[in-house]
DNA sequence: AACCTGACTTCGG
DNA sequence: TCCGAAGCCAGGT
């Protein structure tokens, strides 16, 4: 039968997925928001990412400091998140161009490598 | 329901 | 490389 409104196994949607994926990112790598949107499913969901990131990176224990943008870079400002997601990162073996910007051909996570 | 906001992304200049 | 505009999506007011 169809599935029941009723039924609380619900199919996994954009929201958790997106979790799923970024618990698995691996330390010393990093992913892209919209990457994580993309293999969540919606690959023009970055900001539903950052949405997430905000609203429950504390309830599923998230490595939001793995989490960067295109450009390969922290996309927090200074003073607001930047310092610590810079110094998380390092502590995990990432390092900063002098630019703050992360090499992605060897950091980024390739979950095809899996 | 309209409007605003956000850790985005891509494109053009 | 930097900046602005446009496109995108969901939650909060």
């Amino acid at each position: 039968m169809a599935a029941k409104k009723g039924n609380k196994s619900k199919v996994p949607t954009f929201h958790d997925r997106a979790i799923d994926i970024i618990k698995k990112i691996p330390r010393g790598k990093v992913a892209t928001y919209g990457q994580i949107a993309a293999y969540a499913g919606n690959p023009r969901g970055a900001r539903q990412v950052v949405w997430i990131l905000n609203s429950s990176w504390h309830k599923h224990n998230l490595p939001w400091h793995r989490v960067i943008n295109s450009r390969g870079r922290i996309s927090l400002k200074p003073g607001s998140g930047f310092e610590t997601q810079k110094k998380l990162l390092q502590k995990e073996g990432v390092k900063f161009s002098r630019d703050n910007s992360i090499d992605k051909g060897k950091y980024l996570w390739l979950p095809e490598l899996l």
